[in-house]
DNA sequence: GCGGCAATAATTGTCACCAATCCAGCGCGG
DNA sequence: CCGCGCTGGATTGGTGACAATTATTGCCGC
C-alpha cells in the first residue's frame, strides 16, 4: 500500500529526523533512527551495551518503546540481543563481513544496472552532488560525516534502482558495513574509494552498465581488501593487549 | 557469534516446530512460525485480519507475545500493521510483485553460481531429494505442499550458497512470493515450473553456474509471467465486478 | 593466598490494567 | 426516502509493576 508509491522521494530516511510529541509508536522509530545513525556514523562502536532504562532515560520515552527500537535493530543483525543479558551492538566475525561483502556485490551490481538504464538527467546531477558533499566532507577531515554520506551514495543508488526490497535490503548491509569498518578498518580505510563513486556516476551517466556494475564490483572488493580482517580480536587479544604490564604496581 | 556457525545445517528452519512448553520469548518465534507457515501453504490468503485476542486464544498465548509475532511479520512485508486497526496478511500490489520476483532474480542468480561451486556430492543428493519429494506432492495434488516444498527448495540453495544474509533476504522474498502466487496466481500457475527445478540442480551438479543461472532466470520470469497481474483490483474493479447487477433484489 | 560457592542486586522479560482510537448501528434532519 | 452526525462497542496501544534470570561480589574452605 505504501510501498512502492514514496519510492525515489524521501523513502531513505524512514526514520523521522525531529522529535515527536507524544506519540509512541512513531517514537520507536525516532529512537531506531537515531541509534542507527549513531551506528552509521561509527559514534557507537562493536560491543557497547545497550541497557533499556539507560537508552529510555537518554531518549525521554518509555521502555517498551526502547525495546521496540532494540528489536528491530535486533532484527537488522545490527545489534545482539542475549536473552537476560541485554541489548549490544553487533561485532561482525570476519566471515559475516565476508558475506555482507559478498552480498553487496550482488546487489550493488544490479543495482547500478538498474540505475544506468533508469537514471534521469535530474538523478544523475543529484547523484554528482551527493559525491561532490562526501568528498568535500572527506577533504575536511570529517570521518562521520565521510562515513554517512559514503553509506548514503549507494542508498541514493539503490533508490533510484527503484527496487524497494532491494534498497531495504542494501539498508541493513550498509549498517553492517559501518560496523565492519569501525571493527576492522583501522588505517586507510578512509582512502579506499578515493575517485569511485565519481566514476561509477560518469558510467551511469554515459549509460554503461556494465562498466558501473564493474567498477562498484571492483569498489567493494577493494573495501574489503583494505580492512584488516584478522580473526581473533575477540577475547585472546585482551590478554596480548596487556602482556606487557606483568604487573609491575603492586604492595 | 551465532550467526554462521549454525549455517547449512538446520537455519532454515529458524521457529521452533513444536510448542515450547511456557517460555515465552520462543513462544513468540513459535508462533511467528505458525503464522509464517500458514503463509507459505497459502492457507491465510490476503486481506486476513489478524485479530491479536483471538491468535491469543489460539495459541495459547498472551496478547504481547502475538504482538511480537506480528511485528517480526510486519518487518518481512507479509502482514500490515495499521495503526488502531489491526494486522492483516499483506496484498502486494503488482509492482511490488514485479519488484520481488526482480530481486528474486538478482539474488537467486548470484545463489545457483555460489551453489554451482561449492555444493558436494551429498548437497546434490539433498537436492534431487527435495526435488523428488516436490515432485511427488504435484503428483499427488497436494498443493499446500507443493507450494511450501517449491519454496523451500530455493531456500535450500540460498543455504548451500552459504551467504546468511541472502539467504535471509530470500526468505523473505518467497513468503512474499507464496502471497502473490496467492493473489495473482488462479489457473495454471502450478505447472509453470515442472522440471526447472530439476533441470537446475542437473546444472550445478555439472558444476555449470552460467547455465544454472539462466535457468533460474528464465524460471522466475517464467513464474511471473504465469501469473494474471491486474492492475486495479483494489477498488475500482468493485464497480466492474458488480456492474451487471444493477440492485436486481430490493423492496 | 586462591578457587569455588552462595547471596545480593541489577536488569530483563512478562503480564494485567487503563486510556485512546476507529468502526458499526441508530436516530435525526433535510 | 436518503444522507449525515452521534453514540456504543470493541480492539489496539501504552504504562505500570511483578517475577525470573543472570552477573557480580563477598565469604568460606582448602
Amino acid at each position: 500500500m505504501d510501498w512502492h508509491m514514496a519510492a525515489r522521494s524521501q523513502l531513505l530516511k524512514q526514520a523521522p529526523r525531529k522529535r515527536p510529541r507524544n506519540d509512541n509508536q512513531e517514537a520507536a522509530d525516532w529512537v531506531y533512527g537515531q541509534i542507527s545513525d549513531a551506528i552509521l556514523e561509527q559514534r557507537l562502536a562493536p560491543g557497547t551495551k545497550l541497557g533499556e532504562e539507560q537508552l529510555g532515560d537518554i531518549f525521554a520515552v518509555s521502555r517498551p518503546v526502547v525495546r521496540r527500537a532494540l528489536m528491530r535493530l535486533a532484527y537488522d543483525d545490527v545489534v545482539e540481543i542475549r536473552p537476560h543479558r541485554g541489548a549490544f551492538i553487533a561485532s561482525p566475525t570476519v566471515e559475516q563481513a565476508r558475506q555482507v561483502f559478498q552480498a553487496r556485490r550482488v546487489v550493488e551490481d544490479a543495482i547500478v544496472r538498474a540505475c544506468a538504464t533508469r537514471a534521469g538527467s535530474q538523478d544523475v546531477a543529484r547523484l554528482r552532488q551527493m559525491v561532490a558533499t562526501e568528498q568535500e566532507a572527506a577533504r575536511a577531515g570529517q570521518r562521520s560525516r565521510w562515513v554517512r554520506l559514503s553509506g548514503e551514495f549507494h542508498l541514493v543508488l539503490a533508490d533510484l534502482a527503484g527496487n524497494q526490497p532491494l534498497l531495504r535490503f542494501l539498508r541493513d548491509l550498509v549498517a553492517q558495513t559501518s560496523l565492519i569498518i569501525g571493527l576492522y578498518g583501522r588505517g586507510t580505510a578512509s582512502a579506499c574509494c578515493r575517485t569511485d563513486h565519481e566514476r561509477i556516476v560518469a558510467a551511469i551517466a554515459a549509460r554503461n552498465g556494465e562498466t558501473a556494475a564493474s567498477i562498484m564490483r571492483d569498489h567493494l572488493s577493494e573495501c574489503e581488501a583494505a580492512l584488516h580482517m584478522q580473526d581473533d580480536r575477540e577475547k585472546q587479544d585482551l590478554k596480548a593487549i596487556f602482556a606487557h604490564v606483568r604487573r609491575s604496581a603492586g604492595s
